[in-house]
DNA sequence: AAGAACGTACAGATAAAACTGTACAAAGCA
DNA sequence: TGCTTTGTACAGTTTTATCTGTACGTTCTT
């Protein structure tokens, strides 16, 4: 719907400027991994005055219901957008999480948490693997001295990657608020 | 080149845990927006003993010598890998950028601060139109009531992107390791 | 200066993803 | 309970990205 409301000439200039603001940020939604028109989705429903249906942004989209509801589902993951509930209605409505603060800690909870846990875990495996392997095979130097090198590579990352989950937890907790404050300090 | 200083049946084990940690860096490679062959390249470089050339990389991925050149001009420009220079040989070397903590701020650095940039331009050449228009329209309460809401959206935008703007500051001046410190506090 | 080796641009082929329409399950309404 | 509406699964199509081979410019060697 959109700017339905004010179906007259001015609205062209408006109309114009959202679609800008919105081509911008759908073109750099590719940071969280968000392809183009689920970024121009997302835009969209950033500047919708009010919580929207699937089939109004199919309409405003010229879209298929069915692309609405995965690239709607994609956002919902990430916690760009939430659910909301209106009495009376039983169709599902969504509106932007307008807290971008929020919606920064949340993608790399959701996202780079996920892939750090399961670095961790095949690094930590794969460190336990080799330990056996240096003991059978102290007998070759030049395997030794491979295995030893390789281990010492994994160690660095699993404390690299243990870094940035205690990174991920200060953003989290809010923590990383006070080292950069929402407010810039005059 | 991988493992062919030592073409034992030993090899197989060391090999094999190689690959496992190569895949799963290579999946969550995503994260910064490469491809997965891109990541296996990343991967495979890791563990190399020296730096490489396009054509060992070739050989090793089993895959084309532009696919290769292509793969590294991505990570170059990522910073993931390094260019190197030896004397005598006239071919590129590289090797991976074993400092993931400097991987890391280069990542933002490079792409997010690109991103961050763009994104507070256009948002502030729309407030400028903006405030023409709010003038313009001044005589239409809808439209003008609209108007600001949208405007109020945009400032609260921009400070979102400057809050993103400093916090990459801290990751460039090195800055967040005081708050999070690369040695975990026992 | 001529030749050889190296890296990349380009165009065509292959693989992956995004999108659509239909069909259907779930949930509310009569 | 039957009827309608809503959202999603699935298969097929279209679009986009990735990969390959050839051709060519550049650089180093002789």
């Amino acid at each position: 719907m959109g700017l339905d409301q004010f179906s007259e000439e001015h609205d062209e200039a408006l109309h114009k400027m959202r679609k800008r603001v919105i081509e911008t940020i759908g073109r750099n939604m590719d940071l969280y991994g968000i392809s183009q028109s689920t970024g121009h989705l997302y835009g969209m429903l950033f500047f919708a005055d009010q919580p929207m249906t699937l089939d109004q942004m199919g309409s405003e989209m010229k879209m298929s219901k069915t692309s609405m509801s995965t690239g709607i589902r994609t956002l919902l993951d990430l916690k760009m957008v939430n659910k909301v509930w209106e009495k009376g209605s039983r169709k599902d409505l969504y509106e932007v999480e307008y807290d971008w603060y929020q919606t920064f800690t949340d993608f790399f909870d959701v996202k780079w948490r996920k892939s750090v846990e399961a670095n961790i875990m095949i690094l930590r495996k794969s460190i336990d693997e080799m330990d056996r392997m240096l003991e059978e095979y102290a007998g070759n130097p030049e395997l030794f001295a491979a295995l030893q090198k390789d281990k010492m590579k994994l160690h660095e990352a699993v404390s690299y990657y243990q870094w940035l989950d205690r990174l991920i937890d200060t953003f989290e907790s809010g923590e990383i608020f006070k080292l950069v404050p929402k407010e810039p300090p005059m």
